[in-house]
This record gives structure tokens, sequence and C-alpha cells, in this order.
DNA sequence: TGTCACCATTTTGTATACAATTGGCGGCCT
DNA sequence: AGGCCGCCAATTGTATACAAAATGGTGACA
């Protein structure tokens, strides 16, 4: 796996067990036991104590004093509010920009997520049940946006706002070719507003986007 | 000190030294080095280092890999930019409360609130120089808010956002009598808004009160 | 049959020993 | 003098031993 991409191993198997937990390998409410765990991944209980700290500080467990971890379920319900604070913070995060106006490296990045989002719609790959691109584009766009904003708190929230099992690798599975054009006018949109200064419609934009996500997903959530 | 009040060492350490971060006793950048603590605070060297994880966490630390932990800076863009995103996030909050209607405890729990902090613009602590019973109140509506809307995300990040040093106490010291009025006149204008559904107004009078919050600190700041 | 107390086992919490990394000092070479 | 290198002390990272708490099961007793 992805081994050693980090100074310690804390911060590997902080990773990999993150990694994990995003792409659902866990039951909900399985315990995590720390010996079990030290032995699956070959190091001590000192670092995947550390792991499981910080990942019940993101959300993605729950932790009881002398009880251990366990993996956190999350109802739609859940999901659901995360998107709303998801929106209302990337939604902040476009005022700011069109409010203190988009970097030139910014611009650059925005408008080459809107780029290549137009070259993917042409292409037969989200036809083709190959979202990889999409989802790279879209992250990138989203990004470029918090970073820009300088402001440290909002990027970590977004951040953790995004990690969310299932939700995670975007539910692109679901969308139609409508949705991804809708995705794209929607880039497009915020974009332009962001440039012109409008930073209510910025906003405004934004969240009608995230929240759009919120309800594809609601209504295949149950198969 | 306050020891000893929750069930592990670990968890008692984060918390006193939580505390003392958010007193500003210690000075910024300054280098927290586990083995100094671990004597100050009468424990070995484990409880504090997942103390140390837990604060970077949350922002009040700042954490390089082999190097350590240092006491985290926060400039005063730093802060308003937290109050910004700490408004947003109140906001929703308030318009969510006032989209499903308020429950019945919560609604108890305002109201004294409110009652409570016109008991108090009446009493003369607030000249005396005694914020206790203020913060407390204030501390008490926004708390109910946030508890109502059931979104944990919210609740979690809300709080984040308010562990800050400095502003943490609240800038209660350079309020004037006015801005008390003021802040408990906010305080029943949200109440009735979100009693009438008005979802709206109540997210904009949130997002005014926590915004007039910042400027006072703002005016101040360098003393 | 159900309840409770007790003990053994398992699991988490804490201390500590050992390993790895960093940063600084001094000597050495150019 | 200046810069490079290697050693040493200090500090963090990791493993492990020990302590304390929770869990589960057994049997006495009502």
């Amino acid at each position: 796996m992805n081994s050693d991409t980090q100074p310690t191993r804390s911060l590997n198997v902080t990773e990999t067990l993150r990694e994990q937990l995003l792409q659902g390998e866990f039951a909900p409410n399985t315990r995590l036991q720390e010996i079990a765990l030290a032995e699956r991944m070959g190091v001590s209980r000192t670092p995947i104590r550390e792991a499981l700290s910080v990942l019940a500080r993101d959300g993605l467990l729950e932790y009881a004093p002398n009880r251990g971890y366990t993996v956190r379920e999350f109802s739609l319900q859940d999901i659901v509010s995360a998107f709303r604070v998801r929106a209302v913070l990337e939604g902040l995060g476009c005022r700011l920009l069109a409010e203190k106006g988009v970097p030139v490296d910014t611009d650059t990045q925005l408008q080459h997520a809107i780029a290549w989002g137009e070259t993917l719609l042409q292409s037969s790959q989200l036809q083709g049940g190959d979202f990889d691109q999409w989802r790279e584009m879209n992250k990138s766009f989203h990004l470029a946006i918090l970073l820009a904003t300088k402001n440290d708190l909002l990027i970590r929230f977004a951040k953790i706002s995004r990690n969310i099992p299932i939700v995670f690798n975007g539910s692109f599975r679901w969308y139609s070719t409508r949705d991804f054009q809708r995705s794209q006018d929607h880039h497009q949109t915020i974009y332009a507003a962001m440039k012109n200064g409008q930073a209510e419609r910025a906003d405004n934009m934004m969240q009608e986007h995230v929240m759009q996500a919120a309800e594809i997903l609601q209504r295949h959530y149950g198969q």
C-alpha cells in the first residue's frame, strides 16, 4: 500500500486508516481495538493510539474513555447535515474571494479546472464510468477557492466536512450527463461571479451547487 | 487547579492545557516540550503527547514532525477570519432552527437566557467589571441554539471556532453599556425570528451579532 | 429461575526504556 | 575567514512493561 509517504509511523498509520475508513472498509459500529490494529499494520500500539485519537477528532470514529474506539455510523441525515455545513463554508469562501478579488494564480487554476471540465464533458470517459479525472478536476476547483481565502479555519473545516465515507469519492456514480453539465455550469457561474465581485451571487451559487450534490446523493441513497 | 474532572489523565491534561492556552499563559511561538510539560504537570510523556496532538488539531498549537509543538500565534487577521467563519456557522444554526421549529426545551433555555440578560443589564454587575454571569448567559444562549440543530459537524465546528486565545473569554472587557444592550437586543430579535420561522432574518441577525463582537474586538485590539 | 457478587481475562491507560532524528558545536580543511 | 563535516546532547518517535478499568462468565444464594 502507500507505505512511508509521511515522516513518522503515526502519520502513516493515520492516513492509511483514514483512507480505509473513507472507502468504507470497516462496517459502522465496528470496534477498532488497538492490539488487533497494531498487528495488522505491523507497528506497536503507540502510533495506532495516536491515529485513532486523530480520526476520532475528525469525526470518523467515536471514543469512549476506557472503552476505546468504534467506527462512526453516518445516517443519511448526518450526511445531508454535513453537506449543509460544507455549503455555507464553501459559500463563504466564494464570498470572501469575490470581495477581495481573485489572485492571479488562483484565477489560472480555476480557468484550468473549467477548461478541463469542458474537455471531460466532450469526451466519452464519463459515459464509460471513469470519474477519476472529473473527481480530480472538481477537487482542484473547490480547493483552489478555499486556499485562496487564506482563512485557516475555513480551509480546515471545509476539508473535514468532505471526509465522510460514501460521500468521499464524490457520488458521481449517480450523475447523469445532465448533472455533469449542470455542475460544470455552476463552476462557470461561480467563477464569473467572483471575478465580477458579485459576492452574494457567488456565495448563493456555491451553496446551490453543493446542495444539488447532496440532493443527488439523497435520491440514490437507499439504492 | 481543576484536577480529575475527567476519567483519564490524558483528558485532564488536555483540558488543563487548553485552559492555559486560551487564557494566554503561554507566549506565542513558545516551544512546548514534552518532558518539561510532563514534569510540570506531574505525569509521564504519554498523556502529554496525546494532549498536544489534540490541541494541535484544534488549531491552538502547530506541529512539525520530529520537531514538536509550538504555541500558535494568532494575528488580528486570524481572529477576524475565525469570527467570520463562526458567524456563518451560527447563522446556519439559527436558520435550521427557524426552518424546523424551536423545540420546547430549547425554547425554555433561550427564554431563560434572555430574561437573565435583562436582569444583568439592570444590575450593577457589568459596571463593576464582573462579566462572568454575562459570559455564562451568552454562552448558554448560543449553545442552546447549536445543540438544538442536532447537526454534529456544525456543533463541533462552532465550538472549535470559539476556542481562540484572547477571544475566548469574550471581549466583554471592551463593551460599553450600549454594547451590552445591543447584544441583548440581538438575542431577542434572533429568538423572535426563529420562533416566527423567519429563517433568513434569524440567519442574518446572528451573523450581524457575531460580526459586531468581532468589530468591537478589532477596535480595541492594539490596546 | 433470576440476581448479584466475585474472579479471570481482555482491553485500555500510563510510565518508561530504547531508537531515530534534529540541531549545534568544534575541529578540520581549503 | 569561511564553509564543510562529524560528533554529541537534547528531543521526539516507538516499543513495551506495568497499572487500572471494563467485560464476561461462573456459581452462590434468594
